[in-house]
DNA sequence: TTGAAAGCGCTAACAG
DNA sequence: CTGTTAGCGCTTTCAA
């Protein structure tokens, strides 16, 4: 045991003096350069293992003016954001993908009240990049992030700027007018749907899907009513939906948390899915497979999007040329629920 | 719009310039340091906000010594960390009051593989300190590293070590206990667990519970099955149990999820809760609430227990002293499902 | 109370 | 390929 080993963490000096080299050797051993020979490779590798030599982060950072850490920007409300599988699927891909790297994920909450201090924090050179989740429309602000640094959305953002941003996302559109269709090929023709946020892109875009099923079909398209993505908010909107008193014998609830809640209520109500109305949603999670009845739904690869919202920022970060737009497929799943 | 406000961030220099001071005046207003004089700090103030100042992070760590961060490790299986609605409110709990503090939230997974690299990560001083969640019975390396850096745990660690470690925690086994005498009290004699995971101390603790309670009872305890926390865990377990085809009148799932599973089977077995058999659980979220029927279970302040987690350690590493052991009341939700 | 000066541990030209 | 030399932007004694 050498005396250095006692107290505080060895430095890049201590490794250079053991290994009988200058700092700047080691430091190239670090950073992979290639320009070092053999020896004093081995050299150095040995002498960082003996002391158990791990760099210093902010003295690599504040010397190289790169940060190797990325921010994950999440809204306020933490609580519904982890509690729906979508984002926390997602946000699973992100990490589980950045853990192979050497980046570092910060979770940056965003407080509605001042996004003026996240903002001020991307900015200032903390992050190298910035991952922005389950925007609304107030993403004015990420969107001029953009300038700054990195900066790539999961989901499309709503604010003009957002010409210019990038993006993954899947076809909502489509895919909602997909797996509503299956209501209409089932001889549904009072569909209701349980529309998302309308300041949300993914709520937005879901609502035209269905819409436009509807209109090719000739059915009318006046039972709307949005909820918050949450099983609170799919029943409170399936309430109001029953409430106006018209005849419904089918419904696309534009996620699968929000078609939980609608399955409760009607339930309460005595109307069995599918025998007295059909009932169809996005999102395959647990919910969807195993409620019951278990729901026709459309899958979107979740995780999948997590790793490429990293892949595209790290490319981003490096300099590269990638795609600004990144759409993923959805396909739908049948369980006879319409 | 001053030249300095163009290009990279401005520095703390620029900002002792604008203001006519000295770099460590300005240093001194940034850190509230109460020798400052009002004349000084309204001049240094207002720089500040001109030139849109924020402090370097790297910089500051490096001089002060501080990370002013702390890390967040989860375990290897985001996917289903995440997708538990118990894990994903302690974490934001824990979002939420760090969120008020100066203090920025690392995500750490540790890989189960190298737990090396995590370990040497939080020792090489990167954080100021590390809060561990859902850990198994390999978390020595985490007990271990509670002597270089500050550590919390959310639950009781299971390791030997553990018995120094700092922890928030519910008592799993009195709750269990409640909840499980419920089913007794209501006239059910063969009563089975769909028990947690038995490397974690919430899997033994809440298992114990029930033990006691039928012990009480002189009902035989050999009842058991083994699941993950999963909704699929509790659908392997429920069937295995049936499987046994012994008589079952009551069941204690550990988690909720486990019993969304638990019912799923139950269900296509034509076995109707509480007509044939009474069934009780732990947490409760969206799924125990509105499940049908909904079901009795054990709420628990999930959200508290993430604050507490930050506040034990942000006190430990401020020097102070704080109780190893805090312990969140638990109650029993009463739906009728026993 | 304030400023000057000396680093924190590392990277990045540059010359050799 | 290697070592020397300057800093990166901030904190922190120490004098003044």
């Amino acid at each position: 045991m050498t005396p250095e080993q006692q107290g505080s963490a060895p430095t890049l000096e201590q490794v250079a003096k053991a290994a009988g080299v200058s700092r700047s050797t080691v430091s190239r051993v670090i950073n992979d350069s290639p320009k070092v020979t053999p020896e004093a490779l081995a050299a150095v590798r040995q002498a960082i293992e003996e002391l158990g030599y791990v760099p210093n982060r902010a003295a690599r950072i504040l010397a190289s003016r790169r940060t190797q850490s990325i921010a994950l920007v999440i809204p306020e409300n933490t609580a519904r954001f982890f509690a729906d599988p979508y984002f926390a699927t997602v946000v699973q891909g992100i990490a589980m993908y950045l853990s192979d790297t050497d980046y570092t994920l910060s979770l940056l909450i965003a407080a509605e009240k001042d996004g003026e201090k996240t903002r001020r924090y991307l900015q200032a050179g903390n992050v190298d990049g910035a991952l922005i989740l389950s925007h609304h429309s107030d993403d004015r602000s990420y969107t001029q992030l953009a300038r700054s640094i990195p900066v790539v959305f999961g989901g499309r953002p709503m604010s003009q700027e957002g010409s210019e941003a990038y993006y993954i996302d899947v076809d909502n559109v489509e895919a909602a007018r997909n797996v509503t269709r299956r209501l209409i090929e089932n001889g549904r023709r009072r569909i209701a749907t349980i529309a998302g946020p309308a300041d949300m892109s993914a709520g937005l875009d879901r609502l035209e899907g269905w819409r436009q099923a509807l209109d090719a079909a000739g059915i009318p398209t006046h039972l709307v009513e949005h909820g918050d993505f949450s099983p609170a908010g799919g029943e409170a909107a399936m309430r109001r939906l029953l409430e106006r008193g018209e005849e419904i014998d089918g419904v696309f609830a534009a996620s699968s948390l929000m078609a939980q809640g609608a399955l409760n209520v009607l339930r309460s109500h005595g109307r069995s899915v599918p025998h007295d109305l059909g009932l169809v949603t996005f999102d395959n999670d647990y919910a969807a497979q195993s409620s019951s009845p278990p729901l026709t739904t459309i899958e979107q690869p979740t995780v999948e999007q997590g790793r490429r919202m990293v892949d595209v920022l790290l490319h981003l970060i490096d300099g590269g040329t990638v795609s600004q737009i990144t759409m993923m497929p959805t396909r739908v799943i049948e369980r006879g629920s319409e």
